[in-house]
DNA sequence: AGCACGCCGACT
DNA sequence: GTCGGCGTGCTC
């Protein structure tokens, strides 16, 4: 048993499969699958995976693994398996599979280095360069415009040499300790020793008399309110010492959170926990779908079967979507389990995040709480997956590997015999769809816990605002609705969907609307910085003064951005407070729970929020809610554009009167009879389940039909075209006549990046070839593709149609 | 991807 | 003759 079968580190096609190494002497016995290894890769050194150890190699020569980079596996047997099968689900490469299924700290850092071989002199340049060192970064080599011919001739002579460095990221956090070297008698020996002036040296060592463990630093000197320099001479004379600990980051103060106890499930939650808990019994690989309005007490539901799983000794995978893993979702968690719970998502900091991972590796956690990635949490015992908002389109991930998460969810619990559950008031038509088949069992939860009513939807029609002279971003209804709150002195949430309503800047007297001059977008106006700003390639310029076409100072930004509604409802209702929540006031690390409280603890009336305020949230007072602009999903180019305005009023919705006040609900819309707004206001998610499955069956669409995207970008718009149109008469030729080719079509945003993009479309039932006709496609233009910059990207089960 | 190798034109 | 430009091909 001593050869490896690697993956290495080189995210390319040429390079996506399986190398072999011999592995030395010295670390047979400590070599394990699924460990980081540091590898020689043609002239370089590289990371790598050890997929397997075995004994048999189709090559006659190998070469020999430089170095471990782990003392235990970070890959288990079962995640290695998961890598493959993810990088051949999403037509992805094994190291980007990999890659993704671990924290960031723990990929490779490169450093070529050059180093110095022999002690006599280099040449005059040389040695101007290395200045006395052993060896300098070829980074520095570069920037001190060392000559080439120079390295290559001190190669040759063997004079110097390059060094490839591989260094992991990680880091682990150590706190200083400082504990007593001497008894209690001994210490006070040592006080009757001390100079009279010495007076902190003594209350130190008074202290650990007292107290005789070990304390942090840090808080020692808080405590006794003394610097570095009091006890430095005590360890250096040997009656303290100092010891390095390793700590964990943690960003929640565990002990400030209050513990909880189970509450009695009410009988709609008992009828749904039932089958769960005998799935959980059996072993049984289940797919639940738990439809369950907004209140209707999910969460509690997830809290009891994880308690059910841990009684079992086995853990419990929680994926919750990025924007509702608030601190309040945590602390349900948390106040349940206590330090048995791990939470991922990605605020925290590569470090913090890293800790986390390491708690679930040592197995220090039974349960994990995170967003999309913590699928991959290296449990090997794994007894139940829940997925909450399960419709949310962040579980899709945009970048290679390109998968659902709940694809991986099923695939993991597949795997360990276990249950997965999806949680949503929402389903998305493909999960409600399987479980109407019998594929997913359903389990219904129709109403709001202790009989509480769902709150009444208003629909306030833009157009006629705008017909009786009403201009402004707020109907009569609303602005009524809100004084009338401000009087009770009850709460408000307003919700500001912002896609499609961007703030572009355009001048009145020409009709001049300023674009990114790499992609076909209009620029963002962004008042902080008092600049425009491209969402697609972060190119940035200052907000001009004049318009740039006809030089009227005219230039304004239109559009509707939360800042511009702030500044509206002051103006409309002068009296009211308003917290705003966006991108711009959460950026600060904390923000988002500080403005939370402010809200919970009624030092504002009025939240105004983007997507971050639309799930979760869940606030006594509140008891209206608006939504300002109910349409601006609607018109997207997106075949699931209905879906997600009615997911997303319904989330809405749920935010108001979730306790003892009534609650009430205004949507505003320049569509009001549009089914997907109408149906919302009923709280008729089977009415519109059927009617939209009847138009995705018409326009053959998901769940009827598959899909597969193909984009093709390239700088030069003919050929992007040219290849876009080849692509498809191939797949035309090579699948079968059931599928539908369609394109080429130019993709939503023609050119970003100066890349134009064109795409195609398969709409299938069965393609059970699709898979290699594309990676024939793919290889086919793969020379093309690292030689004059083309880019085919495929995306099996699109999300995101751009 | 990165790197070496090798072939061709421009230059000491 | 030699330097360095980029196209080609390989990495266990």
């Amino acid at each position: 048993m001593n050869i490896a079968k690697v993956v290495v580190d080189v995210p390319v096609a040429q390079t996506n499969r399986i190398y072999d190494y011999l592995i030395p002497d010295a670390f047979i016995g400590t070599i394990d699958q699924g460990m980081r290894v540091i590898v020689p890769f043609g002239p370089r050194t590289i990371m790598g995976y050890v997929l397997a150890i075995t004994n048999h190699s189709d090559l006659e020569k190998l070469r020999e693994i430089k170095e471990l980079m782990d003392v235990t596996p970070i890959l288990t047997e079962e995640l290695l398996s998961l890598g493959k099968w993810l990088a051949n689900h999403t037509m992805s490469f094994y190291i980007s599979a990999f890659q993704a299924m671990l924290p960031q700290a723990l990929k490779a850092n490169y450093q070529k280095e050059i180093h110095r071989l022999t002690d006599s002199s280099l040449t005059k340049e040389l040695e101007l360069i290395f200045a006395d060192r052993d060896y300098i970064t070829y980074q520095e080599f570069v920037k001190r415009n060392g000559s080439h011919q120079q390295l290559k001739k001190g190669i040759e002579d063997g004079d110097i040499e390059f060094v490839y460095q591989v260094n992991s990221k990680e880091t682990v956090k150590k706190t200083t300790y400082i504990l007593p070297k001497l008894s209690s008698l001994e210490l006070e020996e040592q006080i009757a020793d001390l100079p009279t002036q010495a007076k902190k040296k003594k209350e130190i060592l008074e202290y650990f008399i007292a107290n005789p463990s070990a304390i942090e630093k840090r808080e020692l000197l808080k405590k006794l309110r003394t610097t570095d320099q009091t006890i430095k001479p005590l360890i250096e004379g040997g009656i303290l010492s100092s010891e390095a600990k390793e700590v964990y980051r943690n960003p929640y103060r565990d002990d400030q959170i209050v513990r909880t106890e189970p509450l009695p499930l009410m009988k709609q939650q008992k009828e749904a926990i039932e089958p769960i808990l005998e799935a959980l019994d059996q072993k049984k690989h289940h797919v639940f779908l738990l439809h369950g309005v907004t209140g209707s007490g999910k969460t509690e539901i997830y809290l009891q079967a994880i308690a059910h799983t841990l009684i079992e000794g086995k853990e419990s995978i929680v994926l919750v979507p990025e924007i509702s893993l608030t601190p309040q979702m945590v602390k349900r968690f948390k106040g349940r389990f206590g330090s048995a719970v791990a939470v991922m998502h990605s605020a925290l900091s590569n470090g913090e995040r890293f800790d986390e991972w390491r708690k679930v590796q040592r197995k220090e956690v039974k349960v994990v709480v995170g967003a999309r990635s913590a699928i991959f949490a290296p449990f090997e015992n794994i007894g139940l997956i829940i997925i909450d908002e399960e419709h949310e389109t962040t579980y899709k991930q945009e970048d290679h590997p390109r998968y659902h998460v709940r694809d991986v969810a099923i695939e993991r619990a597949r795997n360990h015999h276990c249950p997965v559950i999806l949680g949503s008031a929402t389903p998305t038509l493909e999960s409600f769809a399987r479980a109407q088949k019998g594929v997913y069992r359903l389990l219904s939860m129709p109403h709001r816990m202790n009989e509480g009513e769902m709150p009444k939807i208003h629909i306030a029609d833009m157009r006629k605002e705008l017909h009786a002279g009403n201009r402004t971003m707020f109907s009569r209804q609303l602005k009524e609705a809100i004084e009338e709150r401000l009087e009770k002195k009850e709460q408000i949430v307003l919700f500001l969907n912002r896609r499609g309503y961007s703030t572009f800047v355009m001048c009145r007297d020409c009709g001049h609307v300023i674009e990114c001059p790499h992609c076909d977008i209009s620029l963002t106006y962004h008042r902080n910085k008092e600049s425009l700003k491209c969402h697609y390639c972060s190119y940035e310029e200052k907000m001009p003064a004049c318009c740039p076409e006809c030089q009227s100072e005219t230039i304004r930004y239109f559009g509707t951005g939360t800042q511009k509604v702030e500044e509206t409802l002051q103006e409309l209702i002068p009296g009211a407070s308003v917290i705003r929540m966006d991108v711009d006031t959460t950026r600060r690390k904390g923000a988002h729970e500080r403005l939370l409280d402010q809200f919970a603890n009624k030092q504002a009336d009025i939240l105004l929020g983007t997507q971050m305020i639309a799930k979760g949230l869940d606030f006594a007072n509140v008891t209206l809610v608006g939504v300002l602009a109910a349409d601006s999903l609607l018109n997207l180019p997106d075949f699931r554009s209905a879906e997600k305005t009615f997911q997303l009023l319904t989330q809405v919705s749920g935010r108001a009167g979730r306790h003892h006040l009534e609650g009430e609900v205004i949507i505003q819309t320049y569509m009001p009879e549009h089914y997907s707004v109408e149906l919302a206001a009923n709280y008729n998610y089977l009415g519109f389940f059927q009617k939209e499955m009847e138009l995705r069956k018409t326009y053959q669409y998901p769940p009827y039909y598959f899909l597969t995207l193909i984009t093709v970008s390239h700088p030069n718009q003919l050929k992007a075209l040219e290849i876009t149109r080849t692509i498809g008469k191939l797949l035309y030729k090579h699948l079968s006549n059931h599928a539908r080719i369609l394109g080429p079509t130019p993709s939503p945003l023609v050119r970003v990046k100066d890349r134009y993009r064109f795409q195609c479309m398969i709409k299938y039932k069965n393609e059970p070839n699709q898979q290699k006709v594309l990676e024939r496609i793919l290889s086919y233009y793969e020379s093309a593709m690292r030689k004059e910059d083309l880019l085919i990207q495929i995306d099996l089960q699109p999300y995101q149609l751009m």
